[in-house]
DNA sequence: GCGCAAGATCGAAAAATCTAATCCAAAATA
DNA sequence: TATTTTGGATTAGATTTTTCGATCTTGCGC
């Protein structure tokens, strides 16, 4: 095994730089917060161990011999060099520790998140959001402060904090809606999104929920959530939109209500942080505001 | 004040880098010879003081973090430095401890020490000896590691240990001898050193001991010992030699005794070591040698 | 010389480090 | 898939190291 030298205890190069830096035992002692006996010791001990003097005690101040100039070449590159390694992974720290990822789907990211950020970085500047956004449910990955999801609230992963219950509401575009002035849940063409996760509720909840018989037609069937809206605001058919996410559309005019009739899901949308490490102040600031943002909707 | 950036104790940088060196935690703790605790500890309080992870610990054996390799490469390359320039020192300090300074007057130095210095060589070819000379009575400099020195041997400055008693004996050339077989010390020049130190006996200390009526002429005199030793050998007359100087002469028949009746001093030659720094290897063996020279004289 | 201030020395106290015992989790193995 | 093996984490208490307070020594300036 590759074995180091047997260099002196550590602690003793960094109190003989000190002193010489210092210039002196007793302003090294004051900077290392220890008295003068412990550095006259330290000094001391650090000679023996190398088994040779380092500074000439005839004259005071005390003057480097020879090996004490070349040991304290040495040590002061050295420990300058670990002082920028330091210094190094400090700056990376920070950069890192002002990044914040957030997991969620696709369609929070995208209609209800998103829009919310731009807000966000004008009081925040330095931070950086990264949204990772997946088709399957949003989980933790090594990297993620903060996952939105949509439930009851009782996962293990982390603790949860509900952002808001959400509500559905038929939904098309405003030149469907002229179109088709007299159309109704039951002969309007439906856009339905294949539940990638079992509790997100559909059109057949609706339906459920409000008492109204469901129709006979096929629904036309989209991967996924924002696929489903873009095919709403292009006036293909009736969304069951969730308010967080159409509810900017509705805003804009670019999708209306087509039936007003709200129905409350049983869940809700949580903001959930993960249970172990500590939340760094930039995740911390991140939740806040999207609490705003939640309150206001 | 200058003021060096909170590095952490260097200790754990060590451990840390003996972690990574050995492969593992447990191995790091066989090499440092403490338990495994006391490394996963230290790592765990330099991580602490850091404020990064510097192993991923997700898999066994744990992997570096980024921060870790930016770390680990400066810690290998300053210990790596520390290590270079103690063994440079080392290096210095042993070539440093081979050689030995010895003070003696010129003469000594010329006519006893350098002769028996070429048998010390053939011993240990690894040592050599600084021979410093002076006029004046040797003295203890920084560098010396010895002093011969003529004397009673009660000296503060040092530990005194006796070489050989001195003796006189009135010595010339074999051409003067030749050439004057009747001289008598009535009539014969005399060459005479003007004394450095009080206590070096000259002719008046021979006559007064054997109870010779000293001659009227005058000596010749000279400054040193050499210089009267050489005018010996060259035949200008008649020296008060001292054994250890002229007995090499003698025996090399350039010196001839004159009178043969020789005289005891009162003082004897010493070796005298340095009171206070322990003596180094290679005097310990000078003066071993000498000693025996001393015996067989 | 005298006195001041810096450093050395030493026993005692404080603080750091280390250990033993135990637990936990990942990888290897069956 | 269950089990064992192995490497690492944790924690309270023991041990060693480090530091302190007091005192002494010594170089340097006056």
């Amino acid at each position: 095994m590759l074995k180091r030298r047997n260099l002196p205890p550590l602690r003793l190069l960094s109190t003989f730089e000190a002193v010489h830096r210092t210039g002196s035992v007793q302003n090294a002692a004051a900077e290392l917060n220890v008295t003068q006996p412990a550095v006259s010791q330290a000094l001391k001990q650090l000679e023996t161990h190398i088994g040779t003097a380092l500074l000439d005690r005839r004259m005071r101040p005390a003057v480097l011999t020879e090996a004490g100039q070349i040991l304290l070449l040495a040590v002061t590159d050295g420990l300058d060099q670990f002082g920028r390694a330091i210094d190094q992974i400090n700056a990376m720290q920070t950069a890192r520790d002002n990044v914040v990822t957030v997991a969620c789907t696709i369609c929070t990211g995208t209609y209800w998140l998103m829009p919310r950020l731009a807000a966000f970085y004008g009081r925040h500047p330095e931070i950086s959001v990264r949204v990772a956004t997946s088709s399957a449910r949003p989980e933790f990955a090594p990297e993620t402060d903060l996952v939105i999801r949509y439930g009851d609230g009782n996962w293990r992963d982390g603790r949860a904090e509900m952002l808001f219950r959400e509500r559905m509401l038929p939904v098309c575009s405003a030149d469907f809606a002229a179109q088709f002035p007299e159309a109704t849940l039951a002969d309007a063409p439906l856009l339905q999104v294949d539940a990638t996760d079992d509790n997100w509720p559909g059109w057949e909840h609706y339906f459920a929920a409000t008492g109204i018989v469901p129709p006979e037609q096929s629904h036309r069937k989209f991967g996924n959530y924002v696929q489903a809206t873009q095919a709403a605001v292009a006036g293909m058919g009736v969304l069951l939109g969730w308010v967080s996410n159409t509810g900017d559309l509705l805003k804009e005019g670019r999708l209306v209500v087509f039936r007003d009739e709200p129905v409350f899901t049983d869940n809700a949308f949580h903001m959930v942080l993960p249970g172990q490490k500590e939340t760094k102040a930039a995740t911390a600031r991140l939740v806040a505001h999207l609490k705003d943002c939640a309150a206001t909707l």
